[in-house]
DNA sequence: CGCGGAGTTTGCGCGGCGACAACGTTCGCC
DNA sequence: GGCGAACGTTGTCGCCGCGCAAACTCCGCG
């Protein structure tokens, strides 16, 4: 699949923003694209990181597994986003699986190729620089809300960010715009999947949510930041 | 403050291996220096992002308070290494308070000099990237062990991070150089003081730390080891 | 030398939430 | 249409570790 790529297709690339015509050809003519099935990996944890992933169609999770296996979903990663850039530059394998939660279109770049383009066009790497420091910032606030917070708010804030992130509003709502296990929910909140169920059956009884298999739906995003938050609760119920 | 810099000060920093002679005496050029005193701050969270830096001497923590007040170590700075970068391209402030341990001096680049410096120089984007992306891995890492791991083990691997990044053989065992408050690990591991002095006296008993007031000296490393990765205790004592 | 404050230790009680278990429901597949 | 697996719900129990409180030690300073 090492086809001529449409340049036109690296627009919605944040990586790439700001790049000219012809900065834009060069870093088409080092692409490759590549399908995964939904299930399977792109790429698992401790494969040598030789490659930069930027996914065009599809969803993908990173997920990463502690040596007793536990696992925590680290992020994840929606069209238009790049992942498995970080380890090119660490040394060292891929720190978690890539798996891909419907079917996928990515593109890449081999190692050696991405970093001879970015010596090429230091915006890239400015770029680059940006995305990571985006995600650092995102992990750090995780870190802070699992150091002190309590499971509940932990929950209410993953929920916000799956909102900002792959929300679509519907009719008298947003909905999470892929499917979402419990489990994942847990794995994102550091907590067990019997709680997180616990929690958003308590919220399903207020009205602040409804779900079902692998689907959320948020009705009032407000009480949901109240939570979040610790705002005062409005007393609001839909019956007078 | 903005006499000339000795380009070979530049040396030891991360940041700027692999440049050329021409290249250090460039980044020398937009380099100013700067005066810390123990206990006051470098920069505060929410503070404008407008400058990056470099410790040349002392130590520094970054610390990150949330909305209630909750605060957590985000990690520790010795000399050579540089911080404050990251918001600088992300866009919004300072997302910590950087806090001198000890009497300190940095090196600073405006935010406008560095961009332009990496843009001129690709190679400094390219570390800068691969220091990001350490630190990225290293709170991932942390994350899963807040989310997954007990608080005993989350404080062994804290300190045998410590280790690794400040520690100062001495006869009998390492010594962590820089003081540390029990209040710091408590802030680094998502846990409270009181826990944190309960587990360090209980290893102490067992001959593993030696530790005082803003002082943890390790005698055994691989007992620290073996609580943290959960290995089988060599059931090992001094006297027979 | 005495005082005050910061850092640390230790005891006690309880509550959040993890561990375990059993059951219900939905979906895919033969 | 029936079976099995994956996903979700709910109950009970127990314990880790947090909150609160009090006392102790060490250090710097007047």
């Amino acid at each position: 699949m090492t086809h001529a790529l449409d340049p036109a297709a690296l627009r919605g690339l944040r990586l790439f923003a700001g790049l000219d015509e012809p900065a834009l050809a060069d870093v088409a003519a080092g692409a490759q694209s590549r399908r995964v099935a939904r299930g399977s990996r792109v790429f698992a944890q401790g494969d040598p990181a030789d490659a930069c992933h930027a996914l065009i169609d599809g969803r993908i999770k990173i997920v990463q597994t502690g040596p007793d296996g536990q696992q925590i979903v680290v992020r994840f990663i929606g069209p238009g986003e790049m992942f498995g850039t970080v380890p090119m530059f660490t040394g060292g394998g891929y720190p978690g699986d890539a798996v891909a939660m419907a079917d996928c279109v990515a593109l890449l770049w081999p190692a050696p190729a991405m970093t001879a383009l970015m010596l090429r066009h230091p915006r890239i790497g400015l770029n680059a620089l940006g995305i990571v420091g985006g995600r650092l910032q995102e992990i750090q606030n995780r870190l802070r809300e699992v150091s002190t917070e309590r499971v509940e708010r932990r929950i209410a804030h993953a929920l916000l960010r799956l909102v900002r992130q792959a929300g679509r509003r519907i009719e008298g709502g947003v909905e999470i715009a892929f499917p979402l296990s419990r489990q994942d929910v847990a794995e994102m909140t550091g907590t067990t999947l019997h709680t997180v169920s616990r929690i958003l059956s308590g919220w399903e009884g207020q009205g602040i949510i409804e779900s079902g298999r692998l689907q959320v739906t948020i009705r009032k995003p407000s009480a949901l930041l109240a939570i979040a938050e610790d705002l005062p609760q409005a007393e609001e119920n839909g019956e007078t």
